[in-house]
DNA sequence: CCGGGTACTTTGTTAGGACAAAGTGTTGAC
DNA sequence: GTCAACACTTTGTCCTAACAAAGTACCCGG
């Protein structure tokens, strides 16, 4: 399959590669270039993009790596049947559902400076004792009460209040302070929820929730926030993308 | 942070890069590299390891994306404290149990040909109708029953028996069969579990499970598994560790 | 003492070239 | 006719080289 030509500005700040990567995958999106099709070899491509190599390269293998693009060498460079491609992201509840509409809404239950547990503490890798903000969040999408959320964030990460946890996501907090989380590790799973919670979340007693507890850290190694969610399982699920090696 | 002294063997089929990158972990993984500490600039590592400065950044590069090294443009290149850094990965049940221990066995309580159901057709991105085998497991580990999996397989993608079944774990065969799982979508939810499901699983009725649905695509982006399962809360739980960016 | 501009350091991007390795297909010997 | 060796295609690895952009630190003028 002909790749079209791509109009590529050399005077944009936005890299060459990335140019043609981005351009590549709207082809594939538009069903330009159909799953399954074989892409020219990278030569061929490069010289009629007018980019070296490696450029070409960078391009394919940025797409290689979100799964749209298949390579085998002697082969060539396949164009992979257009599922569900986005890897695994680490992005807040409050954006999720922003995105998708859903008008979510936050109410601070609570908001106390308390040291860290030992239990926690382990878990973020800080000493037990550090100061700390615990927050206890319930979450409502669409009018409808959604997750009960308790977060603890150091003292030293973020100065939280009531006022600014109402309006935006403790995600969008961290960014702001320039401690973006870049890694979590996450802990799913389901209980019956207690008589407390389920009148919180509005179900009847004993219903099934699924759990969250998670840990973030920022790009120094620095954990930033611990966070212990249970939702209503009945109205949420965890949906992730897969790839292997 | 000087980088001590790297043996490199450029006789060797591992590519250069990989043998950096695997040192340079080996060096973080002892100690040698503490957390926190700034390597020198890509040039002079890449002059003193005898190697050029593209295969450096390669190498550089490749630890970046794992999570054991944080790069910033006019600074540096940074070891990051050592938390967890494996990125989630599609892995089998089995193969996870087998791995810590758990001695993981297998009951196969049914195995029939039937054509896909309009809605996992859908999912699979296939035509209702087409042939397949519907498989419904229980999983064991350490003598208790764990999980109840349902699992359907395209029959022009794997010929299924009770015997390979039981001990192998269904991504084993996939493997065998050349059909690796490359992608795969999960759905992971809760619910309370039917008084049939319970007996099975060994709680009592309607008790709180994780359930998990998931779609698996191979590299040529063909659908090879579908998959409905629910696992005993009290017992397991999903872990996985996301980065972002 | 403070602020801004400048120099320097370090990573990011791009180019062009060379050879190696893996698949695929074809041809030739038996 | 069959199978092995060879040629060809395509991606994979590696090198040298140059300039751009971002961040830091220093210095100098006010």
């Amino acid at each position: 399959m002909p790749v079209p030509d791509v109009a590529l500005d050399r005077s944009s700040p936005v890299p060459l590669y990335y140019q043609v990567a981005t351009r590549l995958e709207q082809l594939i999106d538009e069903g330009e270039l159909p799953a399954g099709s074989r892409l020219e070899n990278e030569i061929e491509l490069a010289d009629r993009l007018g980019v070296s190599r490696p450029t070409m390269r960078r391009a394919i293998q940025y797409l290689v790596e979100r799964g749209l693009l298949v390579r085998k060498r002697g082969v060539g460079t396949q164009v992979v049947h257009p599922k569900v491609r986005r890897p695994v992201e680490l992005t807040s509840l409050y954006d999720d559902l922003a995105k998708s509409g859903q008008d979510p809404r936050t109410e601070v239950r609570s908001l106390v400076s308390e040291p860290l547990s030992d239990h926690v503490a382990g878990l973020m890798g800080l000493a037990p004792g550090t100061p700390a903000t615990r927050i206890e969040r319930l979450r409502y999408a669409a009018g409808e009460p959604l997750a009960l959320m308790t977060n603890i964030v150091p003292a030293d990460v973020l100065e939280l209040s009531v006022e600014a946890l109402t309006d935006h996501g403790l995600y969008d907090l961290l960014r702001a302070a320039g401690r973006v989380p870049r890694m979590a590790r996450q802990v799913v799973g389901a209980r019956a929820a207690t008589p407390a919670e389920a009148r919180l979340l509005g179900e009847p007693a004993g219903t099934a929730v699924l759990t969250m507890t998670r840990t973030a850290w920022d790009a120094g190694g620095q954990a930033v926030e611990y966070g212990s969610h249970i939702y209503r399982a009945s109205r949420y699920s965890f949906e992730l993308t897969l790839t292997s090696a």
